[in-house]
DNA sequence: GGAATCCATTAACAATTGTAAAGAAATCAA
DNA sequence: TTGATTTCTTTACAATTGTTAATGGATTCC
């Protein structure tokens, strides 16, 4: 249940026993079913998630179109942090793409741990720091690739996605219509 | 000297005058020029600075075309982090864009802080969830915004850049052209 | 199992952006 | 100040993407 959640925070800080406990406590176990909606627009996101298993999407909706802004696989924390952490009405919507099972904190709750275990703020900071790089990392394939290579490094690392989640999801990841993904497609296959 | 980054560092945690003390003389000042680089493609950052005067830009060189990552204005850290916080070579350029006053302080040096002063963690965590919520929120105007809209958008936010600094800078900033800028500029001119 | 919905692809056309080149204006260095 | 460089804009054309609509296939839901 909490293997692969110990397993991320060992890579930053070392929690006794009892401390492990503690952080354990913090958690509560939630199973949803797929397309289930977890933060809605306009509602403050009291959460945040560690993903066991499924798939979560951010998306933002622009005038009836739904845009993903990012999606979660296992093992990492999901939220819309934006809300999460500035305790403001969220821009984005979080919703399930598979059935999940999730280990989820509320942020009362984070508040507690960062006073019952200082060791919270080194690893948040770490996570922070991660998730920052991680932004940087897609904010600049959009200055310097073209949705072509953007849709190329995409396939490379997540090529499974093409099969579990519908492609018009990914194309407005890649910043691209569905229309422009299916071409995209065609010229890779006979160009690879 | 240090009023600007204080004020930074006090919207998130209290010092006593001992730790201010600590904190203060961890950074060195740094005055550059115009057009001085801090950091090469290739080599590790060693240092992050908390601009008290001027402006930096962090740029990728992609084939001998110079693409800006960020601008960073006065008041703000400012560094090649993930080279910094992964210490590997950085896989971009930060370089100066006005002759500005610097507040540096290297790796080790920050290493220090965390274990004198462990409010720095705090501290930290809440600057790199900053970060990460303002990369969160340029990512979302790729996705969403046109190209149009994205100019509108920092000209709204940062109208004085574009008589501090050449508008190719800003272009590449914005994902487009220089050519394309400019025809944006003309169109919102006529349409504001 | 059948109806309804959703989805990926294709086509045709419009709009936008990129590219290359050239000239004018501004800036910089000697 | 002068000459050289950089910068901004404009033009013309090519390439790409967006938009709209239609089709057939797949999936979902009673």
């Amino acid at each position: 249940m909490f293997e692969k959640l110990h397993k991320l925070a060992g890579q930053f800080v070392h929690f006794t026993s009892k401390e492990k406990l503690i952080f354990e406590n913090a958690f509560t176990f939630k199973q949803i079913p797929k397309n289930y909606t977890l933060v809605r627009e306009g509602e403050i996101a009291d959460e945040i998630y560690f993903i066991n298993k499924g798939l979560l999407r951010l998306y933002y909706n622009k005038e009836g179109d739904y845009i993903t802004g990012y999606i979660f696989r296992e093992h990492l924390f999901a939220s819309s942090y934006d809300s999460f952490l500035q305790r403001a009405p969220s821009i984005q919507y979080l919703e399930s793409l598979e059935e999940c099972d999730l280990l989820a904190i509320t942020y009362d709750k984070m508040e507690e741990l960062y006073k019952e275990l200082p060791k919270m703020n080194i690893l948040v900071r770490k996570i922070a720091e991660q998730r920052f790089i991680n932004a940087q990392q897609i904010l600049s394939s959009f200055l310097i690739d073209s949705p072509e290579v953007r849709y190329r490094k995409f396939a490379e690392k997540n090529g499974d996605l093409f099969l579990r989640i519908p492609h018009h999801i990914i194309a407005s990841y890649l910043g691209i219509t569905p229309v422009s993904l299916s071409r995209i497609r065609k010229r890779v296959i006979n160009k690879p």
